[in-house]
DNA sequence: CTACTTTGATTGACACGTCAATGATGTATC
DNA sequence: GATACATCATTGACGTGTCAATCAAAGTAG
C-alpha cells in the first residue's frame, strides 16, 4: 500500500501519470495550432470558420436552424450569434427568418462561403492526414481511437462534478 | 490499389481516419475546459493564470524573467505581456526591472499568488487524476504515453510547412 | 564614436469566447 | 384567453489572444 495513498481516492498522479498529461494535453493543443496556422493561410478561415462552413455545407439547402447548428458543432449559442455576425459581415452566410416559428433564425451558406469552404476544405484534410494520421501505422491509429473512446466514455461518467 | 490513391500522398483521410481524428481533438477540448471550469471554480483562476503561476512556483525565488516564463510556458511575448498585466492588476503577480539587463523585466510570485496557487494546485491535480488517469488501466496509459509520443516526434518532423 | 541591427518588452487595434441580461415568441395550465 | 413559464436568438460588458507597430537598450561593424 503506498503511503501517498490517502483516504478514498485522494491521491495524486506521479510523476508519470503527469507526464502523460501534459504531452497529451499540449501536443493535442500544438496540432490544433498548426491546423488552424494552414486554414488562415489557405483559405483567410479560422478553426471556428471552418466548423461552420462544414455543417452548412453538408446541411440539407445549405441551411440550419441556429440552434441546430449551435448544438451541432458544440457551441453556446451566444457564441454561435457573436461569430455569425461576424462572418455575416464578411459575406460567408447569411441570416434568414425562420418559416415555421418565429423566434428562429435559419443560417444560409451563400455562395462565398462555398467557395470558401470548397478552396480550404481539400487543403485541410491533407493537413489532418499529414500531420495526424500519418504520424501512425494503421495499428497504432487503432490503439489511439479505442484509448481515445475510453477516456470519452469515462468523461461521460464522470460530469462536471 | 486504392481509387483514392492520386500522385504522391494526396490521399485524403478516411472516413475512419477521420473519426480517430475528430474524436481526439475533441475529447482534449472537453478534457482541458472541465478542468478549466474546476480552476475557475476552485479559486477563480483561469487554465492561463495556473500556467503562470505553476511556472513562478518552480522557479527560483519565485521570480522569472519575462522572455524566460514565455518560453518555459509556450506562449508569445505579446501574450504574456497582456496576462501579466491582468494578473498584475489582481495582485497574483509583480514586475521589477532585470539588473542585468535594463530592457528586461522580472516577474516575482507575491504571496498573494502564491497563496491562491498553493489553494488550486492540490485541487486541479486531483481533477487530472479523476478525469484523465483514472480513465486508463496503467497498461493504458503507458501505451497512450507512447502513442503521444509518436505523435510529437512526428510533429517535431514535420515544422509548419 | 557612430551607424546598423538585434533583442526585450510593451502597446493598440481588432477578433474571439463567456456570462448575464434582454426581448420576443411559443407552450402549458387554469 | 390570461397568466406563468420555457425557448430562440441576440446583445453588451468584459477578459482573452494575435498581429503589427513601437521603443529602449544591447550588441556589432566600420
Amino acid at each position: 500500500m503506498s503511503h501517498a495513498t490517502g483516504r478514498r481516492g485522494r491521491r495524486l498522479p506521479t510523476r508519470d501519470e503527469l507526464a502523460v498529461w501534459r504531452s497529451f494535453i499540449e501536443t493535442a493543443e500544438r496540432l490544433r495550432s498548426e491546423l488552424e496556422t494552414r486554414l488562415q493561410a489557405d483559405g483567410g478561415v479560422s478553426g471556428a470558420d471552418y466548423s461552420v462552413l462544414l455543417a452548412l455545407w453538408e446541411a440539407r439547402d445549405h441551411r440550419l436552424r441556429s440552434s441546430t447548428l449551435a448544438e451541432r458543432i458544440g457551441w453556446e449559442r451566444s457564441r454561435l450569434s457573436h461569430h455569425l455576425g461576424r462572418m455575416e459581415r464578411r459575406g460567408l452566410i447569411g441570416r434568414e427568418d425562420c418559416a415555421t416559428d418565429n423566434r428562429g433564425a435559419e443560417v444560409v451558406l451563400t455562395s462565398d462561403g462555398a467557395a470558401v469552404f470548397r478552396a480550404v476544405s481539400a487543403p485541410h484534410l491533407a493537413g489532418v492526414r499529414k500531420l495526424f494520421v500519418d504520424a501512425f501505422t494503421p495499428e497504432q491509429l487503432d490503439s489511439l481511437g479505442e484509448l481515445i473512446g475510453t477516456l470519452a466514455s469515462h468523461l461521460d461518467e464522470n460530469p462536471t462534478r
